[in-house]
DNA sequence: GCCGATTTGTCCGTATGTATC
DNA sequence: CGATACATACGGACAAATCGG
């Protein structure tokens, strides 16, 4: 699978580290020692071990080694990083993915949407709204709208099962970049009609825009968690101390 | 200030861009012209333009170029993304800091506190609480604790100001890694004290870890927002197509 | 459909700089 | 000071993807 040779060498490093191989503060071999063990150039090493870094794995440390500052996550809630599929998430996290499909219509886009979703004006879009169960519970409710354009025949069925996985495997596109925002809004009344809120008034909201390999941004997302079942993770690498 | 050369380079590119000398779509100079322009080898061309990928500025398309994605952002609300102080966000946002500082005094780490934060149990730690103003609101409800062997002589005036700017200056520590999770939480009654929340009954809530070049946990933060005024960025880079 | 030019992706070897101990 | 380890940079080679003729 990977055929990058950094690659494999990343993916054997980290599932030495989760196998705990190499504990929280442990230092790794040296680079030239790893160099030697993998049978590669050292700049090989240094990408893989880059991409450990950027994980939260490991962290660098100049003229002293390498450390280990990974620790096995106690799971709780539903916890999303990286661009990942709904299905994706919820089998990483050990659930059972459930989709109901509220609504698939096409329409076109006009000034209100294209001032929300960054759509040109016009264009044709499938417009999808579903409601997501994890165990049978119903949690997240969903918005999309896709570039009928990139993503052609769009179906029921599709919409019940895996979208990202049709639009890779089956119409073979890209997905290579995301942006995302979260915030916190309100409940509406969709959101207290299709899932349990208790009284809660507030939803965790994730929206993002979703670019392919043409750099065209093709989807535009809205996914409305219930409070209590939301999770987000990140690591961050702080680059230059910014003076102020 | 950056002394590597690949640093600079990146810098700027992301200030070309930022400019509007290429638009969104728009393709970069070839990575061998980039080479005859700034006079360095491809390596570091492409070391510059991994970073601005990073950012979401650009993506590099194989056999294609790297085009420019980047949009200038229509801000809102107060935005926080990577590793960055109050201050540096605050005026990143163009908003004017304030703190008032709640509490603050040592104490030792007990059971309960142990669990929720990953502080070794019998540690010594500052126990901070403010709240944060920007413009004038209180909107952001901060709690810290710091290992004191890691971050002696915590004053109040400190904190009443940047704490990460005395520790990196005076301190002459450097942060590097953190490891933060968004959740959505009820509101406490310290929230509805010292923050004007409305009917609204939850909060946004970082929560986060952070790590020193020692490798070291010398902080546990959290960062309880205000609804209406938090929003989170990120941009994502699909590594592997999953398949499931 | 093939070929060749262009462009990015991967990998190597080497040299030098810099931080730590 | 010297040994070790990571950081930066260069130059070269070949692979893989894209696109036009």
């Amino acid at each position: 699978m990977p055929r990058a040779k950094y690659q494999s060498i990343y993916r054997d490093m980290k599932q030495r580290i989760e196998a705990g191989e190499r504990q929280a503060q442990d230092l790794l071999p040296s680079e030239n020692t790893l160099v030697g063990f993998y049978g590669c150039s050292r700049n090989t090493v240094r990408r893989a071990i880059a991409a450990l870094a950027e994980d939260g794995y490991v962290q660098s440390l100049h003229g002293v080694g390498v450390r280990v500052i990974y620790q096995p996550v106690t799971q709780t809630a539903f916890s999303m990083g990286g661009i990942e599929s709904f299905r994706e998430s919820a089998l990483r996290n050990n659930k059972v993915p459930g989709t109901k499909v509220l609504n698939l219509f096409t329409m076109n886009v006009d000034d209100r949407i294209a001032a929300r979703t960054g759509f040109p004006k016009g264009e044709e879009i499938y417009f999808l709204q579903r409601v997501r169960y994890l165990d049978e519970k119903p949690l997240i409710l969903d918005l999309n709208m896709f570039l009928t354009s990139q993503v052609p025949g769009l179906t029921r069925e599709i919409a019940e099962n895996s979208v990202y996985d049709y639009i890779e495997n089956e119409l073979g596109m890209t997905i290579v970049t995301s942006k995302r925002w979260i915030t916190v809004e309100r409940v509406t009344e969709l959101d207290e009609k299709w899932l349990d809120l208790g009284d809660y008034n507030c939803m965790a909201v994730i929206t993002g825009q979703v670019y392919n390999a043409d750099g065209i941004m093709f989807e535009y997302t809205q996914s409305r968690h219930r409070p209590d079942y939301f999770s987000f993770h990140d690591t961050a690498v702080r680059k230059k101390p910014l003076r102020l």
